[in-house]
DNA sequence: CTGAAAGCGCTTACAG
DNA sequence: CTGAAAGCGCTTACAG
C-alpha cells in the first residue's frame, strides 16, 4: 500500500515526552543556552532523547514565521535562468551564488513563475511581487526593466544587482565588473605596440556596461596623451563587416580595432582574411569581454586578445553584499562593489603595419 | 539618502486599505471564489487595487503554516546543483524543471544550505528538514542517501525523484528513463549485424539505472534466442583497458562491447588502435548513454553508437507529476513514469570480423 | 533554571 | 456576500 501521510511530531510532542514545556524544547534546539537562559544538563538530555526517539524536525515555516526571517535568498533573472541558447550566460554567476549561499546557510528561491506573456520576466505581475517571498534577492539580466527596479528600490526591498545599474529615483546596490579599467588596459596594449588610431566597434544598445567600456576607451587615450577621435566610433551589423570597409578604415589611418560584441569577432576575422590581410601583421584586433561567452571563450577564435569577467566571484560577492544588507538594514545607503577583470593578451594584437596614414 | 527597509505590508494592511476583513483578502487572493464563497466584483477589485498599491505578497511561511500552499517547488540535489565539474549533468533537467514550473506558476526553491561537512547534501541536517519550506520537491542526484529517502517517504512528504529509485520501506514516485529498452535496442543492433558474443563493461557501482541497463542486455539476448554468458560481464578501470586485454577477449570469441561508462570510450578507442585494429572492422563498440555527458555528447568521439536520455523532458514530467500529487495527495500510491530514450546508431558498430572463435 | 502567554501572518470552518 | 475567531507550529520576551 501507499504511505499514509503520518502526522509529523511537533514540538509539543517532544515536550510531553520529555516532561518539559515547549519553551524548553525550543531553547534546547536553538542552543539559546547562555546569558540568562540556563538549562540543566539532564533536562537538556531528556529533550534530546525525546527528539531522537520521535525523529522530530522543526517545521521551518513555523520557525521563520515566529523568528522573522526565512533564510531564503531570491534569485531573479529578467530572462529564463536556464536558457537553452546562451546556456553559459548565467551559469558562472549561479555557481558563485550557490556556493556562497550554501556557505552562509541560505537556500535559494528562483523566481520562475513570473514569466510574462512576452517571455520576459516581470517583477510585478498582476500587482503581485513574489520577491517578497525571500528575505532579499540577487537580480541578474541584461534586459532589466528600469521602471520595475525603481519601484523595487522605492519599496525598500533589499536586493543586489549583478552588474552596474543606474535607475531614476535612487541608487541601488550592485556588484559590477570593472570594464573601464579592463578596456583601458586593452587600449594601452594597442598604444604600447605603436597604434595611434584604434577603431571602436560598438554595441547598438548603450547599457551601463557598454558605457563603462567606452569610458575606458577614452581614459586610455587621455592616459596616452591622445585625443580620442569621435570618428573612430562605429556601429555596424556583422553582415556589413567587409573587406571593403576595412580598406576604407585603413585609408583613414586606422590600424586596429576593439569590439564590444563577440559576434563581430568571427566576421572581422573573415573580413581581414578577405582583404588579403593577416592578423596581426596587417591589422590588430581585440575583444572587450562579452558576458555572453564562456569563461574559456569557446566561441572565440583562440588567442584573441581580450579580458575575462569574474562572473563566479561576482555571484559570491552579490550574496555576501545582500546578507550584509539583511543583517544591517539601516547601514547607510547602497552597497557597491566593482571587481577587476583579467586582461588576456592574445596573438591578435601586434605592431601596426607601415601605412601612408601615419 | 538611502532607502529605509520599510516594514513589508501584511494582509491586514491590505484589508484596512480596501476596507474589508482579512478573510476577504485571503479569499480573493486564493481565488476561493465559487461554491459557497462569493465576493462582489467591486469588493474584489478594491482588494486587488490595495494589493497592487502596497506591493503586497503573502508570506510563504505563514501561508504554508496555515495549511495553504505556498506555490514553492523544492529542488534538492544530493550534490552541488551548479557543479563546476560536470556542469552539464543537472543542466538539462533544470531547463525542463524551470520551464514547467514557470508554466504552472510555481517558483523554485533550491536547497543549497543543507551541505554537510563532506560536501554531500543532507536532507536531514541538525534535525531540520528544510524541504518542508516547499509544497513538495523534485529530487535529483546520483549519490542519493537511501536512508534519508526512506525517512522522507515515511513522513509522507510529497516528492518526485528524477531517475528510478527503490528504497526499503516503501515505493516512491519517480520519472525515469527507459534504459532497459534502450540497452536492448543497442544489443539488438549488434545481433542484427551478426555478433553473438558482446562483452558488457560495467560500472563498479550497481545503481538502479545500471541494473536497468543490465536487464536490457539480458532481455536482448532472450529476444534473440541467445543465452547471456555471465563471463561476458566485465568490470575494469580505464587504466586497465589495453590492447592485450582486447586480444584476450577476442580469443574468447568476443567481437564487440557495450559500456556503461563514458570514460571508458576514449580508453577503448585507444586500446583498439593500439591492438592494430580499426573500428568497426575488427571490433564493434557502443556506449549505453551516460547521464554525465552532454546531450550532444561533446566528450564522446563522434559517431559512437549510443542512445540519448530525455533529460529535459524528465524535468518537465517530474514537475508535472509533483503538482499532480500536490493537488490530489490521496490519489493512490506512488506515481511513476518511464520515458523512452532515443537510439543513436553510429559508425562504431559493424559486422563482426571472421574469427576462429565462431 | 523553567513555564505561561503572546504573537508571527496567514487560511478556513463557521456564523450571520 | 462578508466577518469574527480559532489555529497552524514555532520563538521570545516576561515572570517567577
Amino acid at each position: 500500500m501507499s504511505h499514509p501521510v503520518k502526522r509529523r511530531p511537533r514540538q509539543a510532542d517532544v515536550a510531553r515526552l520529555a516532561g518539559v514545556s515547549p519553551t524548553t524544547v525550543s531553547l534546547v534546539l536553538n542552543n539559546r543556552v547562555g546569558g540568562n537562559v540556563r538549562i540543566r544538563p539532564e533536562t537538556r538530555q531528556r529533550v534530546l532523547d525525546a527528539v531522537a526517539r520521535l525523529g522530530y524536525v522543526a517545521d521551518p515555516a513555523a520557525r521563520s514565521l515566529a523568528g522573522g526571517q526565512n533564510r531564503l535568498l531570491g534569485v531573479f533573472t529578467f530572462e529564463a535562468i536556464f536558457p537553452i541558447q546562451q546556456r553559459d550566460f548565467y551559469y558562472p554567476f549561479l555557481v558563485g551564488i550557490e556556493r556562497e549561499a550554501g556557505r552562509l546557510g541560505y537556500d535559494l528561491l528562483l523566481f520562475t513563475s513570473s514569466t510574462g506573456t512576452d517571455g520576459k520576466r516581470r517583477l510585478y505581475q498582476r500587482g503581485n511581487n513574489r520577491l517578497r517571498m525571500a528575505d532579499g534577492a540577487v537580480l541578474l539580466g541584461n534586459e532589466e526593466n528600469k521602471q520595475e527596479l525603481s519601484r523595487l528600490l522605492a519599496e525598500g526591498y533589499p536586493f543586489v544587482f549583478v552588474g552596474r545599474r543606474e535607475v531614476p529615483g535612487g541608487e541601488l546596490s550592485y556588484v559590477a565588473a570593472d570594464y573601464t579599467t579592463a578596456t583601458a588596459q586593452v587600449l594601452a596594449h594597442f598604444f604600447a605596440h605603436g597604434h595611434r588610431r584604434v577603431a571602436y566597434l560598438a554595441h547598438p544598445i548603450e547599457t551601463e556596461s557598454m558605457a563603462d567600456r567606452r569610458a575606458g576607451y577614452r581614459l586610455a587615450h587621455r592616459q596616452a596623451g591622445l585625443e580620442p577621435d569621435p570618428g573612430l566610433l562605429f556601429q555596424r551589423p556583422s553582415t556589413e563587416i567587409t573587406a571593403t570597409w576595412l580598406h576604407e578604415l585603413r585609408a583613414q589611418g586606422i590600424t586596429g580595432m576593439v569590439t564590444e560584441m563577440g559576434e563581430h569577432v568571427p566576421a572581422l576575422m573573415a573580413a581581414i582574411h578577405a582583404a588579403g590581410w593577416s592578423l596581426p601583421r596587417d591589422f590588430s584586433l581585440a575583444f572587450l569581454g562579452d558576458p555572453h561567452l564562456n569563461d574559456d571563450h569557446d566561441d572565440l577564435p583562440r588567442d584573441c586578445t581580450t579580458f575575462t569577467i569574474p562572473r563566479e566571484e561576482m555571484g559570491v560577492q552579490a550574496v555576501r553584499l545582500l546578507t550584509q544588507i539583511l543583517s544591517n538594514p539601516e547601514g547607510g545607503g547602497p552597497r557597491r562593489l566593482t571587481l577587476p577583470c583579467r586582461f588576456v593578451p592574445g596573438s591578435t594584437v601586434g605592431p601596426p603595419p607601415p601605412s601612408p596614414g601615419r
